[in-house]
DNA sequence: TAATTAAATTAAACCGTTTAAACGAAGCAT
DNA sequence: ATGCTTCGTTTAAACGGTTTAATTTAATTA
């Protein structure tokens, strides 16, 4: 790198002002077309490289827009990202990601980061106890955040999620239809809104065909594969003997399926298991796995362009959108059989 | 927000100039210390947030750094990810995050982008068909950058990833050892160094064995759980009835177990299997999948750690570092048994 | 040809920090 | 007193763009 090229290289060099140049670049009409692309011309032949930093120092925009979920690692947050990548991408914004793991702290920290970069917006999904004062922090430094996947109490933010209570609903009356009484739960938390919404959409649905809800039926714990695999061995054990398992998501359903192979018994056959999120996995696993279709890539979609939205006109698009979740019926459901 | 807070508000609050501020914030001996305390608390106070575009205007130094790579929703990758964010984390280092999905011109804009935003430096697993021009853009800027997982031709710049010939030839050698001579290869492409490596360490070990090569028994294929699945047709229709396949990661070998199980055979008594990486999948499937550690967290690492240390001392640490596999024996592979 | 208007360009202020150099006050030795 | 340090603080100039009012140049009209 023989020197840096600036603004003013490029003038002095075409025997223009700075000014000149800053407006052709951004292709105002101030300046005579021709001007224009030579000094295009220009900056591209000198490997000119726009400092971001320096323009929105005082434009007070940076085109960086945060996103903080739980677990990027987690295909369910991948897809929600996924969409607002691309959603980003196409309006030219660069997005900055964190995993919060559900610490308050590291989420809070985060978008202090974010201020001190001067972030347009971030996009979050609220870590399990976020106070209000941490999402405040953010708007009231004109920093709009919208919620995704998660919703939070008393806080009218925009918000995008599925509708969780209807989903589950769909999944248990799925197994309520093939002759299914005796239903566990397996996974989730008491601790989000999701966790109370899936709850109580399972209850809902067995209480609406009549049938008693027993809370020793219900097995929570955490949302991964591997928590969906250890469950199995409880599932097993429960003297209720369940005939079906309405699982909190396809991962823990995956992981399921797997522990209680490992007992000898097949999903859809032994045992009817249902996921949720509809992840690519759930149709390639055997057996294909009957699930929920949560909209992931609808919210992230929705999720971004109403930021984006906010940000051009600040047209608030508050409160709570729900996405409607379809069922996915596959092989890992069949009719009931009794269990020994 | 009343007003926006700055040093100068600050300053005036407390009648001294931004300098003392802007030293005192950052713990400068230069200031006194109960001048220092006093002005922390003001700071405190009055909800400061320090300005990093500002700041980095003047000493040109972001903390940011960026990672791209080819899909972050990628477990391998994720893996990796991880490692370099506790690293970066530990340090108070941002980072930008991206896929390039093998795009040379995502890959490209996305390290433009990061020239404008002033990143330090970046992390990436060049997409296919990288031109060296494209990783100089970085390197001539002043943006150092480091590679993980794959290797550039003719590029010297600090390079971290597996042995993968090596890997491959472990895992290669104990499905020999265990009788099989019909070992497929499915999953992978010749366009990465990793590819090619991956091959030549599969070729290599059936040649030490005394085992002609069968180019037949390659199938190329893209790196997901779809591909392996889809690949378990091909499998069963080749004409040599291979009785063991060597994938080219877990996703794969995952996939392929759940594609041979459609056709009711399993995984470790009928068809041997190997994966690649030991993600926390391999541990949970059924059966338990036989694969090979990559040492993706060392590679992450070790990587940021590298970054680090060449933007604070430029000593540069250039070359290859290569990670020694290690084989992770389970249940999807046994002895031989001759296929119908 | 002068006056008027429109088009193209520029000067200068500004964004919020950092930092080298300068400054004033106090303490100390001479 | 005088000069010499030391300590704590301030001054002022960057950093690299954007923006608006003002100015120059060119085109049009009377």
């Amino acid at each position: 790198m023989a020197q840096k090229i600036k603004l003013s290289t490029i003038a002095e060099s075409l025997g223009l002002s700075t000014a000149t140049i800053s407006l052709a670049l951004r292709d105002s009409p101030l300046v005579a077309a021709d001007t224009r692309e030579r000094i295009k011309e220009q900056a591209r032949a000198m490997g000119y490289i726009y400092n971001r930093r320096a323009a929105s120092l005082r434009t007070s925009r940076s085109g960086i827009i945060g996103v903080v979920v739980h677990d990027i690692m987690n295909p369910f947050y991948g897809e929600i990202l996924k969409a607002i990548e691309s959603e980003l991408d196409r309006r030219s914004h660069t997005f900055i990601l964190s995993n919060h793991y559900d610490s308050v702290e590291k989420q809070r920290s985060f978008i202090e980061m974010l201020l001190q970069l001067g972030g347009d917006g971030v996009i979050m999904s609220p870590a399990i106890g976020t106070p209000i004062e941490d999402v405040e922090l953010a708007e009231n430094n004109n920093m709009p955040a919208i919620l995704v996947a998660r919703q939070m109490e008393g806080c009218d933010l925009p918000t995008f999620r599925g509708d969780d209570s209807y989903g589950i609903s769909l999944a248990t009356n799925h197994l309520i239809s093939l002759g299914h009484r005796t239903i566990a739960m397996v996974g989730g938390t008491d601790q989000t809104s999701t966790g109370r919404d899936r709850y109580q959409g399972y209850v809902n649905a067995l209480r609406k065909a009549g049938i008693e809800v027993d809370p020793e039926l219900r097995l929570p714990g955490p949302r991964s594969m591997q928590a969906g695999f250890d469950a199995a061995v409880d599932f097993l054990s429960l003297p209720q003997k369940p005939t079906a398992a309405v699982c909190w998501n396809d991962l823990v359903a995956i992981g399921f399926m797997n522990g209680i192979a490992r007992a000898g018994l097949l999903a859809g056959r032994d045992i009817s298991v249902t996921g949720y999120d509809d992840l690519e996995e759930a149709s390639i696993a055997t057996p294909a796995l009957t699930t929920v279709w949560n909209g992931q890539e609808e919210v992230g979609r929705l999720a971004a362009r109403a930021l984006l939205d906010k940000l051009a006109d600040s047209h608030a698009l508050d409160g709570l959108h729900l996405i409607k979740p379809e069922m996915r019926i596959r092989q890992s459901t069949g009719p009931v059989r009794p269990r020994s």
